[in-house]
DNA sequence: CCCTGATTCGC
DNA sequence: GCGAATCAGG
């Protein structure tokens, strides 16, 4: 598969709604994750919101087989970027307005069955119990692809927030949420596969 | 062990 | 330019 300028698009949209490289790299087709980071970065958009590793100050990562290469060159070289990351002039956003990064809440995941019917596993509801009791609160504004969205309370009242807690990979839930809203699907036989 | 992005370097 | 291999961190 080559970089077209539709594949392109869409991973610069998908990257910029803080999709991971993998989730991109599934969605795209024909590509790994490693692909598509290295996209990323050839096309200048590489930071984001917070990631995976908040504080890298860039340190020069002298690897095992360090090539020779002689490059360091005294002569002062005003294009060289030795210097830590700096603002980079690769989107030079003629829009003041809208921030570059919106915490967009696609409606794609399903969304959580009230924790009301069902029988799920007493284990799980415990759990659930327990995580609400440290569940963070946090309002729909601070939902992100990356806390839990599990609604507690009742949306009529003001005892209603979202769990908040770190979601787990791809899912819209924690891992006590996930266990309860994914599990409703065949509780007996029906073994798929 | 799962995941994440970052970087390098042969192609 | 591309991306697998590798690195580094959560």
């Amino acid at each position: 598969m080559s970089w077209t300028d539709e594949r392109v698009e869409l991973l610069k949209k998908m990257w910029g709604e803080g999709q991971s490289a993998s989730q991109i790299a599934k969605e795209l087709g024909g590509v790994t994750r490693n692909a598509v980071i290295g996209k990323v970065h050839r096309l200048g958009l590489s930071n984001r919101a917070g990631s995976t590793a908040p504080a890298k100050p860039a340190a020069a990562k002298a690897k095992a087989t360090a090539k020779p290469k002689v490059e360091a060159a005294p002569a002062p070289k005003p294009k060289a970027k030795p210097a830590p990351k700096a603002a980079e002039p690769a989107a030079p956003a003629p829009k003041p307005s809208l921030p570059a990064r919106r915490a967009i809440i696609p409606a794609g995941q399903p969304l959580p069955p009230q924790p009301s019917a069902n029988e799920i596993p007493a284990e799980a509801l415990a759990k659930v119990s327990e995580v609400e009791k440290k569940a963070k609160k946090i309002s729909v504004m601070e939902l992100t692809e990356k806390t839990c969205k599990w609604p507690i309370g009742d949306p009529a009242t003001d005892d209603f927030w979202f769990c908040g807690l770190p979601s787990k990979q791809g899912k819209p839930y924690c891992e006590a949420h996930v266990g309860v809203a994914f599990q409703p699907m065949s509780s007996r036989r029906d073994r798929r596969r």
